[in-house]
DNA sequence: AGCATCATCTACGACCCTTAGCTTATGTCG
DNA sequence: CGACATAAGCTAAGGGTCGTAGATGATGCT
């Protein structure tokens, strides 16, 4: 079996793969998360819809692939953050920011992944791996911020990740469901991540100071906006 | 004109609509938010598809329909409780859980309202209206809490709103993302209702202590769960 | 009784997903 | 070079969907 034609014959067919793949995330951004059809696919490469089930059993094989693309994505994103710097609540923080600019990055990809826009979808184990990779490592690392006091006792338990997760989430999907295309910097929920960071300090204080880096743990306290001008507290707004 | 058999025309009618209504939310729970078939509503109807369009235009009027019902309802609910006790913070709070345990009752209704799944679906101003009016009771509640005390200053600006919007919209997407069904009481992030009160007051503590009813002030600190076994913290888990 | 309106139907067009089966291109091996 | 296996494309077709057009029967008013 000649290597190099086997080669050249799949790197063919995953060339087509991706192309495929690049396809339904276009088509996603444009149309909305559950827009993409096999018939739009065919169209933009140019091939007839039947051809596309060469490549993928099903449309909903097409969005498992874009799944498990996106949590590969986000895990790299996240582990990447975390190496980059000191382990503990540096690194939590650090990841967490990755995480966050790359969802508002990709609003549509990341709606796939948070919520369950996709009528008859479920993602399969494989696809799903990279999220619990991503859970265990942020895991180890506030273990880490709390064994060196950079968090109080707690903080790494169940109930301090759900905590965190309703935090970060929270902020995530108010963002993407207000204001998605926004970047991170100007975000309206985004740009307060230094906030959300400080109010899980706030349930789980350090029992000492200690002088490593990463955000001062003091009092959350935003500035008073100037007051009135309430606008949707939630829901999707109309004009989105 | 006869008004009587107006009426009884008027009567019938609007009995059709609302059973229309009534099985597209039925099979919204069943088949996920954006499930809902014109052809599955009229044969469940025991009609031929077509003749639902005398009632609705299109499939999306059918979904703002449905929008604009579940919006009167979450407000009557948050209405209902802030009228019933003390104005103020407990009030909010109170009209916040009514919220809650009104969404985590209607998963399926909830997703509608509160994220975007439905591909082509935008809300109507007219639909979208009574969640514009919670925002201003919520708003006025929160203005009362911060003159009588109860909140720090800040906590009824546009800032203050959105943190708030934060931790219960991140609430309330955890628990229906990864727990749907689950009740509120026992929901595992629905059921640190109370934490998410505390951090709220712990971003803007009050002045000074008050001795108005309501969540007491103090520290967030979650009982340290038993450790490790870390799940989905966040994305749709695979087995949901 | 006559008539307007409403509710329902059938027929149809334009999409969609997916399967079956055929044809053509590509690369391998005698 | 020629025969062959596999990949990748095609057409045809079945069973869905939404939504429109136009005809038919039922309801209730005058």
């Amino acid at each position: 079996m000649a290597d190099g034609a086997q080669d050249r014959r799949g790197a063919r067919r995953r060339a087509t793969i991706e192309q495929i793949l690049d396809i339904a995330l276009t088509l996603m951004e444009a149309d909305g998360v559950a827009g993409v059809t096999v018939a739009a696919i065919a169209r933009e490469l140019g091939i007839q819809p039947p051809s596309v089930y060469r490549y993928f059993s099903s449309l909903l094989d097409i969005y498992d692939a874009l799944f498990a693309r996106g949590q590969r994505e986000n895990l790299a994103a996240f582990r990447g953050a975390v190496d980059a710097g000191p382990p503990g609540l540096p690194a939590v923080v650090a990841g967490m920011e990755a995480n966050g600019r790359w969802a508002v990055a990709h609003p549509a990809l990341a709606q796939l992944l948070f919520w369950r826009p996709v009528p008859g979808y479920r993602p399969t184990p494989e696809a799903f791996a990279p999220a619990e990779a991503l859970v265990g490592l942020l895991g180890r690392q506030l273990r880490t911020a709390v064994e060196t006091g950079q968090v109080g006792a707690g903080a790494d338990s169940d109930a301090g990740m759900d905590l965190l997760s309703v935090l970060y989430f929270g902020m995530l999907s108010q963002q993407l469901a207000n204001e998605p295309g926004a970047p991170w910097e100007s975000g309206r929920y985004t740009s307060r991540f230094g906030t959300v960071v400080r109010l899980f300090l706030a349930a789980y204080p350090p029992a000492r100071r200690t002088d490593s880096p990463g955000p001062r743990p003091d009092r959350a306290r935003p500035p008073a906006a100037p007051r009135r001008r309430p606008r949707s507290t939630g829901s999707s707004s109309p004009e989105g």
